[in-house]
RNA sequence: GGAAUGUUAGCUCAGUUGGUAGAGCAUUCGGCUUACAUCCGAAGGGUCAGGGGUUCGAGUCCCUUACAUUCCACCA
C-alpha cells in the first residue's frame, strides 16, 4: 500500500466492481444480507436528461446515497430508482437558444418535426447527467431507470389524467392565464417571479359623457391596453364617488362611452379611488368582469403586440405602445400628471426575465379543492396524521401554507417538448371557433380561423404543418390519445406542465420498472429534494399521489439546503463562483465531495461549502486509508497477539459508537452523523486507540476489529476509499465477504 | 402586509427529550515519533445578538427588541 490514498485509479474500479456484482439492485442481494423484513426505497428526483450536474445535484446524489447504502447494508429490502426528466420549458428553451444561433426559431417548423429535433438532441445529450451521477458514487439500480418519456411513463400519466377527467377534477375554462410571450406559453402561477421597480403611474382624465369638460381621473402603469377598457369602478360605500355610478365616461382613446360601476374591490382610498375595468388584461379586473358579465376585449395578443382594436397603434409591442399612447394622450391633454416615482411589483417569466402578460386563453386545468375529492385536503391531512413527516427548518408549515392557499393548476403549456394533452376538438360546426396556426406547403406560416383556411386548404394539408390550435372553450372535446373514431377531430397542441408529469414520478416509476416493484416499494420511504421545489414538485406529488393510490408517496420528505461559497454567497454563474462537482472530483476525489457536502448540514438549512473543506476532507480520506496501512502492517509484524488492559473499554466504546451513529441515521440527521464518526475515528480511534495500541495496551484484534467497525460505518458516506480498503483487507484476509457494499451492519 | 429561518471562536457552520460550549479552515509554538507532514503534540480565542421570564440548572423552552436572509401576498 501506498503511503497516500490515490483516488483516481480507484474510484472507477471500485463503482465497476458494484456494476460487475450487480451490487444496486436489490433482486440481486446476497442471502446472508436479507436478515430484515423491511423495504426501503427512494425515488431520484430527475435531473434534466441533457445538463451538466450542478452541486445541487451533488447533494442529493449523496444524501440519499447515504441513506440506501445504509439501509442496503441493514439488511433491508433496498431499492433507489434513477431517472431523468425531459423538463419540457427548460430543455425547449435550451434548444431554441440553439436554433437562434442558426437564425432559426421554432415558428420555422411544424411540431412533429421540432419535437423529433428536441429528441435527437435530448438523446446526443443524455448520457450526460447518469454518467456523472455514477462519478459521484450512486448505488442507484440502474436496471429500474426511467425517463419521464419514455412509453409507459407516458402511458400511466395520461391515464392520470382520464381519471381526473373521469372525475372532474380537470375542466377547460377561459381565463386569464400568466403568458409570457417570449417563451410563447402560459405558467402556472408558480412560475411567476414577482420584481420590484420603480414605473411611471400615469393619472388619465376620462371625460363625462354628461359633460365633457368635466373628468374622471383614473391612475394606471399601464396605459397601452386602455383600448380594452370596458367600464371604470367605485366602490359602493365610497361617498365622494359613489353618485358617479352609472354615469358614462369616454375612452380617451376610442371614446367608446364606458359605463361606471360599483364593486367593492375598488379600494376608495388607494389611488384616486376609482379602477378602470380592463378584462382581458388584469386579473383583478377579469374576476370583475365575470361578477358583472362584462365583456372582454383584446388589445393584446400572445405574441406582445397591439391588436387591431389599437387602430393606428396595431402592431407595435407594449412598450412601445405605451410610448406612443401616451404620447397620444398628452396630446390630447388626458393625462393630468405623472407620478415617475411609483414603486410596484411586476410579474415577470422565471425563465426568461420577461414581463409575464395576463392573456385570456382556454386552458386546462386541475381542480384542487373539490367537495367530493379534495386533493388540498387528503395532503393535509397526510400532514396532521403523521403519515408524511417533513424533515427541514419550518418547512412543514410553509407547505402547509401553500396547500392552504392553494389556486388551480393550470397544467397547459404551448410547447412542444412534453407529453401531449390528449384531448381531441370537434372540428364539424366548429369551424368558426378554432384558430389555427401552420405551416402550408411552402413552408409559410398561416394563421386563420379554420373556417376561413378550409376555404384553401384540406384539413390535412393543416394537419401536416400543424403548429398551434386554438379552440374557444365552448368548442366539444373528446379526451383521448387517438382521434375518436365517429366524426371530423383536431388534437389539442398544448402539453403538459412538466410538473403534472412529474407529480406523478413516485408511482408511475414504480408501476413501471419490474412486476410488483410498486406493491413491495410504494409508498417510499424517504423523499429527498431541495427545499425550493417544495410547492412546485413535492407538494404536487403528495396531491397526486393520494388521489391515484390512496396514499402519501413517502413517508419522509428530507429537505436539503443550498449550497453557497465559503463566503456564504449564492453560486451563480455571473459571480463567478459555481462549483463544478465533476472538477472536485478529479481534484480531491468523489469521497472528499461527499463528505463536505454532507457533515455538519443541516435539512433546510443552507450550507456554504469551499476548497478548504473538500481539502479537508480528502485528507480524512487519506487519514482512513493511513489507519488501515497501520493495521494491516502491524497485524503482519505481529500476526498472534494477547488481550491487552485497555480491550474491555475499548469494546465497550466501539459498541456505543456503533449504536450512536444507526441512532442519527435513522433519525435521518445525516450531517451529525458524518461529523460524529468523523470525530470518532480521527480523534478516539486514530489518535487515542492506534497509540495505545503502539503502547502495548490494546490488542491487535481490537484494533482489527475497530478499523472494520469503522470502514463499515464509513462507508455510506465514503463509499469509495472504503470499499477500496476492504478490497486490501480481504487479500490480507482480515474480512471475509466480498464486497463490503453488501456487507451487513456492524452489530450493536 | 404576512410567514419561515437565522444571529454560537477571526471565517464557515454543528450542537433535537434543558445538565460544566464543538468541528473544519485560519492564528501561535514545538515536532519528518518507522500509519499518515494530505501528519503529530500543545496553545490562544466564545458573558452562545440585546433584554426579560420559566427552572436547582437554558445556546437549548417561553416572551420581547434589533438585525440578516428567504418566501408569499398586494391593488388601479
Amino acid at each position: 500500500m501506498d503511503s497516500r490514498y490515490n483516488y483516481t485509479q480507484t474510484e472507477e474500479q471500485m463503482y465497476a466492481l458494484w456494476e460487475k456484482a450487480d451490487a444496486f439492485n436489490p433482486d440481486s442481494a446476497p442471502e446472508d444480507l436479507k436478515t430484515s423484513k423491511k423495504h426501503f426505497s427512494i425515488i431520484m428526483p430527475p435531473p434534466n436528461a441533457n445538463d451538466p450536474l450542478h452541486v445541487g445535484h451533488a447533494i442529493f446524489v449523496t444524501i440519499e446515497d447515504i441513506m440506501i447504502r445504509y439501509h442496503r447494508m441493514l439488511g433491508d429490502d433496498t431499492v433507489w430508482i434513477p431517472g431523468t426528466d425531459h423538463a419540457g420549458i427548460e430543455t425547449q428553451f435550451v434548444f431554441e437558444k440553439k436554433l437562434q444561433k442558426k437564425k432559426q426559431s421554432r415558428f420555422n417548423f411544424d411540431r412533429s418535426t421540432l419535437y423529433n429535433m428536441i429528441w435527437e438532441y435530448v438523446q446526443e445529450n443524455s448520457g450526460i447527467a447518469v454518467d456523472q451521477i455514477k462519478k459521484l458514487g450512486a448505488s442507484a439500480d440502474w436496471s429500474r431507470y426511467k425517463f419521464t418519456l419514455d412509453k409507459d411513463i407516458v402511458k400511466t400519466v395520461l391515464e392520470t389524467f382520464k381519471q381526473l377527467h373521469k372525475d372532474g377534477l380537470v375542466y377547460r375554462d377561459f381565463r386569464l392565464v400568466n403568458y409570457c410571450t417570449k417563451c410563447g406559453t402560459s405558467y402556472s402561477e408558480l412560475e411567476v417571479d414577482h420584481i420590484d421597480q420603480v414605473s411611471p403611474l400615469y393619472f388619465v382624465k376620462y371625460p363625462l359623457v354628461e359633460d365633457p369638460s368635466e373628468f374622471i381621473m383614473v391612475a394606471t402603469v399601464r396605459p397601452e391596453p386602455i383600448f380594452a377598457d370596458t367600464h371604470l369602478a367605485v366602490n359602493p360605500t365610497d361617498k365622494k364617488h359613489n353618485h358617479l355610478v352609472g354615469k358614462k365616461v369616454l375612452n380617451p382613446l376610442t371614446n367608446e362611452a364606458m359605463t361606471i360601476i360599483a364593486d367593492d374591490y375598488v379600494d376608495p382610498e388607494f389611488g384616486t379611488g376609482i379602477v378602470k375595468i380592463t378584462p382581458a388584461h388584469d386579473p383583478n379586473d377579469f374576476e370583475i368582469a365575470k361578477k358583472h358579465d362584462l365583456p372582454i376585449k383584446i388589445a393584446i395578443n400572445s405574441k406582445g403586440k397591439l391588436t387591431d382594436i389599437a387602430g393606428k397603434f396595431a402592431g407595435l409591442n407594449v412598450a412601445s405602445g405605451r410610448k406612443a399612447i401616451v404620447e397620444e394622450l398628452t396630446q390630447k391633454g388626458l393625462i393630468d400628471h405623472i407620478d415617475e416615482k411609483y414603486q410596484n411589483r411586476v410579474g415577470t417569466c422565471y425563465r426568461c426575465k420577461r414581463v409575464i402578460e395576463p392573456l385570456p386563453l382556454p386552458q386546462f386545468f386541475i381542480k384542487v379543492q373539490d367537495e367530493t375529492k379534495n386533493l388540498v385536503r387528503d395532503a393535509l391531512a397526510s400532514l396532521d396524521s403523521g403519515e408524511t413527516t417533513i424533515h427541514g427548518a419550518g418547512r412543514e408549515k410553509i407547505l402547509r401554507h401553500w396547500l392552504t392557499n392553494l389556486k388551480d393548476w393550470n397544467i397547459s403549456r404551448q410547447i412542444v417538448w412534453g407529453i401531449s394533452i390528449p384531448v381531441w376538438y370537434q372540428v364539424e360546426d366548429q369551424e368558426e371557433h378554432i384558430t389555427i396556426g401552420f405551416l402550408d406547403a411552402e413552408k409559410k406560416f398561416v394563421q386563420e380561423q379554420l373556417s376561413v383556411l378550409l376555404k384553401t386548404y384540406k384539413l390535412e394539408e393543416i394537419r401536416a404543418g400543424i403548429q398551434s390550435v386554438l379552440a374557444d372553450a365552448s368548442v366539444p372535446y373528446q379526451v383521448s390519445e387517438t382521434q375518436p373514431k365517429t366524426g371530423v377531430w383536431i388534437q389539442e397542441t398544448d402539453t403538459f406542465d412538466t410538473w403534472f408529469s412529474s407529480a406523478q414520478w413516485p408511482f408511475v416509476t414504480l408501476q413501471n420498472t419490474i412486476e410488483g416493484d410498486f406493491e413491495r416499494f410504494y409508498p417510499t420511504s424517504v423523499m429527498e429534494t431541495g427545499y425550493d421545489i417544495l410547492p412546485f414538485w413535492v407538494m404536487r406529488m403528495m396531491l397526486l399521489g393520494i388521489y391515484k393510490t390512496g396514499k402519501s408517496p413517502f413517508s419522509d420528505v428530507y429537505l436539503h439546503g443550498l449550497v453557497r461559497d465559503q463566503k456564504g454567497q449564492k453560486m451563480s454563474k455571473s459571480k463567478g463562483n459555481v462549483i463544478n462537482p465533476i472538477e472536485v472530483v478529479e481534484k480531491y476525489g468523489a469521497d472528499a465531495l461527499r463528505m463536505a457536502l454532507v457533515i455538519r448540514s443541516t435539512p433546510g438549512q443552507d450550507k456554504s461549502v469551499g476548497e478548504g473543506d473538500f481539502k479537508a476532507m480528502r485528507n480524512f480520506a487519506n487519514k482512513i486509508w493511513n489507519a488501515t496501512r497501520f493495521v494491516i502492517l502491524n497485524n503482519q509484524e505481529q500476526a498472534t497477539s494477547k488481550a491487552a488492559i485497555g480491550d474491555a473499554a475499548f469494546y465497550t466504546k466501539l459498541s456505543e459508537v456503533v449504536t450512536e451513529s444507526s441512532a442519527l441515521l435513522d433519525k435521518l440527521q445525516i450531517g451529525l452523523a458524518a461529523d460524529y464518526i468523523y470525530n470518532e475515528f480521527w480523534h478516539w480511534f486514530c489518535d487515542i486507540c492506534i497509540e495505545e495500541n503502539k503502547a502495548a495496551k490494546l490488542s491487535n484484534k481490537a484494533i482489527i476489529d475497530g478499523i472494520t467497525t469503522f470502514i463499515q460505518l464509513l462507508h455510506p458516506f465514503m463509499p469509495f476509499v472504503t470499499e477500496t480498503i476492504w478490497q486490501e483487507l480481504l487479500e490480507e484476509k482480515v474480512v471475509t465477504t466480498p464486497l463490503l457494499i453488501t456487507t451487513p451492519w456492524p452489530n450493536k
